[in-house]
DNA sequence: TAGTGGTCTAGACCACGCA
DNA sequence: GCGTGGTCTAGACCACTAA
């Protein structure tokens, strides 16, 4: 049985060569890389390969352009890490972060929706969504607790007593087909309030970062409302803003 | 006097008739767009030209694409609001709240560098910063307190007694030629502290928002070093997070 | 003026979704 | 198999920078 082959774009590929040529010439801060029409030779691909495989690079800030000059090693030449504006599983945020991923299940239930959840979800009148609160611990230490609720129709058969993904995103991929593409995140400083002291045994006014979020597909159809209060002592909050 | 022509790029003009077909045709949420291939002939432009036209909108997420199916209009169709992926100055982020921005400056002066400020700035040994310290105030409400340095050498002449700028961006830009590019902002959840009690008479354990930031050139040379302490009550953080 | 990146054209073939 | 968007080529002219 052959394992489906991956044909990687020429774009791609010259994007890695480029990366090469970098690292061989050693080139620093500000070096220059040499003009398009060398590239397109070297490489054997069109002028339109070439840029598209700069632009990715330009996109990843590992190269810089000035028309008229020439392009230049961004400095120094790795790229910056991801921030909040990149749309990650917590699963993946804890193994970034260096820690083991774990899940203590608090509690799966159908009830009736907030008038938030209606609005943000678009919920039809009477429906009812499902609730999944999980602690979530980076290598046995509290990191988040996380309330996500999806519409009860999205869930076919009955509402499950467990779910054994490590991922709330793989679960949904995988059992009700959907796929979250975006999500559009509040930030808002908080405090350990009384439920989450009893869950997850938090100490009081701790200080804790909701990401309150709205999940979307490709489609812009809301997926999931969810309420993640992160643990600031063990993770940094970083987000990447452009101009 | 001849203002200088700006020549707009014909997909730039696409995009623009394709946002107006939109219109017109009163098209929804995942309506279907005519393909390329009638858009190229519609608007007399080749394919090359369309398709830049239809990467910028669905960049801004007003269409979105499938290949083998075509190309569809986003529900509901108008752009989301930009968040905090978007750098912008505090200024702006108060008048886009809708409010009117104030500054009550607290202090300017030359000061030594802390130890992250020598290697988040890349400062030489024995170089100098100057710090400015400002409360930001959302139409009379203190809405931020802001704390930013730069490199001593960047400004010319003596430290200013006062800046006149309402934006620190403008005055950075036309006082100093420092023109900030991007940065990376860090998400601290926090409380007031003796500092900032003193200064701008705030409560004692008052939640706040603190967004530490390093502010870089195109070039990614680090420029600004700033710690800005946002009142959650006034402010929504959003960002938009994508796959 | 020479050299660079930015924009645009015309045409080709490929990969995917669907009937 | 057809129609869609995805990738790639070859070639042209424009806009900006620096000598």
């Amino acid at each position: 049985m052959k394992i489906k082959e991956k044909t990687v774009s020429l774009s791609t590929q010259a994007k890695k060569k480029i990366l090469e040529y970098i690292q061989e010439k050693e080139l620093k801060g500000d070096d220059q890389l040499p003009p398009e029409a060398v590239l397109m030779e070297s490489m054997g691909v069109s002028r339109h390969t070439v840029r598209e495989a700069l632009a990715l690079l330009e996109q990843e800030r590992i190269i810089y352009k000035i028309q008229g000059k020439g392009t230049f090693v961004s400095i120094p030449p790795v790229p910056i890490e991801g921030g909040l504006e990149k749309l990650e599983s917590i699963t993946r945020m804890i193994e970034n972060a260096g820690y083991e991923p774990g899940t203590r299940w608090l509690s799966i239930a159908e009830v009736s929706p907030t008038q938030d959840m209606v609005e943000k979800l678009a919920l039809k009148p009477g429906e009812t969504v499902v609730t999944f609160t999980r602690l979530r611990t980076a290598s046995g230490r509290v990191a988040a607790y996380c309330v996500d609720s999806v519409r009860r129709s999205a869930i076919s058969g009955p509402v499950p007593l467990e779910v054994t993904e490590e991922s709330m995103f793989e679960y949904l991929e995988e059992h009700c087909q959907l796929y979250p593409a975006y999500a559009v995140a509040e930030i808002v400083p908080t405090l350990t309030d009384q439920r989450m002291m009893l869950d997850a045994g938090m100490q009081k006014n701790q200080l804790l970062l909701l990401l309150h979020q709205i999940h979307y597909d490709r489609q812009r159809e809301p997926l999931i409302y969810s309420m993640d209060y992160f643990n600031p002592e063990l993770f940094k909050f970083r987000v990447n803003r452009m101009k």
